[in-house]
DNA sequence: ATTTATATAAATGGATACAATAAGGATTTT
DNA sequence: AAAATCCTTATTGTATCCATTTATATAAAT
């Protein structure tokens, strides 16, 4: 019970974030405050904190006096996401090419390595990390949480997609590319080749996506 | 005292808003939760909630223990700001294009008439309005919140740079031609010219506004 | 039998009360 | 006199309590 004061609003939102990006909190389910205020052994009052939190990122719905329920997937928000990305994540990589050291290429390098030579179940983490170390640099930080946001809600797309094993070793391929561009500072080619790699995965996923969907 | 229950957090937050966009809550000033309560007739609760709203935002920063206060203004957070609206905005504009149609562009001429006729205290908000009404179409609802929730953070910059009158003229013709391409259907040719009226913006704005913030 | 109305149970929203943290001032010590 | 420590006060975070709303189940009426 020596938690920290004031934060426990924050331990409970990454708890029940983890729950659901993860998929073991299924799209829908109906979130009661009492019964998590149990589980994570404090009163209701922080819980109502954290599903704020999360209703703000979008992966809980609020209904007033109807309770808060996990956000629900939906095939057409899956393609709105991924256009954000892509819009954000350019925009991103343009400003931070001018900004990257070779030493952060060669970070990226070391995290696409690991992503190839690891497993399904690592992919989206080492995914994720990849790109964000590719902008970083960019020096703008509400554009960064921007992304991470949007990279958060696609991740629960991902995993009911169960990601099939070629569109992954197109993936890698596209990273390695995308890698030499911003080796050559090459703003136009990398941010086109970004923008590709993004509208692709989109498409790619949302094929499978409207398939696995049926099951809700 | 008869408000209807579960929303006056956003009634509080909606108040909150309006007074910090307008710039009556001064960047930097502390928010006390119980003063806020006292004000709008209701316990610490709501007015709790309402600010975790507007820290999501952006509007409010909250430390923990510390309370919160009134985001600062900063110029390098406005260029961001700008930056992001002309990724966002391009994005919702290419999507809408295919989707509009005369009657929707004829509401957004009409709306920029009235900006025309109007003065500058009008001029914020019908400059909003037009570029939502040719984004609206596009059927986005994440980015179009998205770029709804930049624009007013925009806002608040805008009001301290007390816009200059030959940066609206600029801006009505700008909105002028935007229009025309949007009729002849011209993705390519709004998509850009949009680009360059954001940065255009953002770029005159930003030097009123390095100037104007000196009495921070 | 179906539908509607009522009553009851459950869960949320808000208010009040309490605990802990942080800041500011007074007092003491060097 | 300056600095450090302790104490007091103001403010936030959490818990408990109450009221209001919603959903469910039961009963009555058509």
């Amino acid at each position: 019970m020596s938690e920290k004061r004031g934060e426990q609003a924050e331990r409970i939102a990454a708890g029940l974030r983890g729950e659901i990006v993860s998929g073991a909190l299924a799209a829908g389910s109906a979130l009661r405050q009492e019964k998590i205020a149990e589980t994570y052994g404090t009163s209701r009052m922080p819980v109502r904190d954290a599903l704020r939190f999360l209703e703000a990122e979008g992966l809980v719905q609020m209904l007033p006096n109807r309770g808060a329920t996990v956000a629900p997937l939906d095939a057409a928000e899956f393609q709105e996401i991924y256009e954000m990305r892509g819009a954000a994540e350019v925009l991103a990589l343009r400003l931070a090419i001018p900004e990257l050291t070779n030493r952060q290429l060669d970070r990226a390098s070391e995290i696409q390595m690991q992503a190839e030579e690891g497993d399904i179940r690592t992919f989206g983490a080492l995914n994720k990390a990849f790109h964000m170390a590719l902008y970083e640099p960019c020096g703008r930080p509400r554009l960064l949480t921007h992304i991470a946001g949007l990279n958060e809600l696609a991740d629960r797309y991902l995993r009911v997609a169960a990601i099939e094993l070629d569109y992954v070793a197109q993936s890698h391929h596209e990273h390695r590319a995308l890698l030499e561009a911003c080796r050559r500072r090459d703003e136009a080619q990398a941010c086109g080749m970004l923008a590709q790699h993004i509208e692709d995965a989109g498409k790619a996923l949302h094929g499978l996506l409207s398939a696995q969907m049926r099951g809700l």
